[in-house]
DNA sequence: ATTATATTCAACCATATGGTTTAATGTAAA
DNA sequence: TTTACATTAAACCATATGGTTGAATATAAT
């Protein structure tokens, strides 16, 4: 009965690290290298290059390499995929709550 | 410059979890003791009442007593408030859009 | 061809996480 | 007041995570 899927466990995996989020919304308002955004964290460079690297596995950012840099954007489609997840659970909420409605009108 | 949301860490940390967002589906259709959500898993009591206490930290459920047992019932403003962060970096990406083509119009 | 820059990889460490089992506690029922 | 049931707490273990440093690789610039 439980739907194993571990695209969500990183995702919501990726957004649970305050840096990883950081860094989301940096990359929101504007492309970066991954230097330029090391640039912004007192850890080492190799910490945030690992960051990048969970957020790429959780399709939240895609990488390409320009000369000897690598460029890193934000892909929303990942993002939209966790919001929709969590609009599901208002779904049925709301849903639960119609019957709800409905079992106490049937009182009257 | 990073945000530090100790409470987006705990909502997002508790959805990365495939048992806790299955449990999160069954209270979301009803509420439940803690008896009979641990009776769906193959896992030990104590294992479930362990998700149980993270989910509660990050106030997605709210348990309450009757008699010896405990309620466990969802508590939707915490899965509203993750909704609502991921829907902001949805605002920002539009609004980038937008100044993009602002710019590119500029050109004629 | 050498050197500098940007990134990746590997080894290592401390702490957190998700599970176990067993003991302790709180409440209800006999 | 025992006894049974539901839950919580504690001790423990294996693995994952987030960080470090240093070496290796890829590309650009001299």
């Amino acid at each position: 009965m439980v739907e194993y899927n571990p695209y969500l466990d990183g995702l919501f995996k990726s957004l649970a690290d305050p840096i990883r989020r950081d860094i989301l919304q940096r990359l929101v308002q504007a492309q970066h290298t991954i230097s330029q955004l090391a640039a912004h964290y007192e850890m080492s460079f190799a910490a945030v290059a690992k960051h990048l690297n969970v957020l790429e596995k959780a399709k939240l950012i895609v990488k390409r390499r320009k000369g000897k840099e690598q460029i890193v954007s934000i892909a929303p489609e990942a993002l939209r995929d966790a919001s929709e997840y969590l609009a599901q659970f208002e779904a049925l909420w709301n849903y639960r709550l119609d019957v709800l409605d409905q079992i106490l009108q049937e009182d009257d």
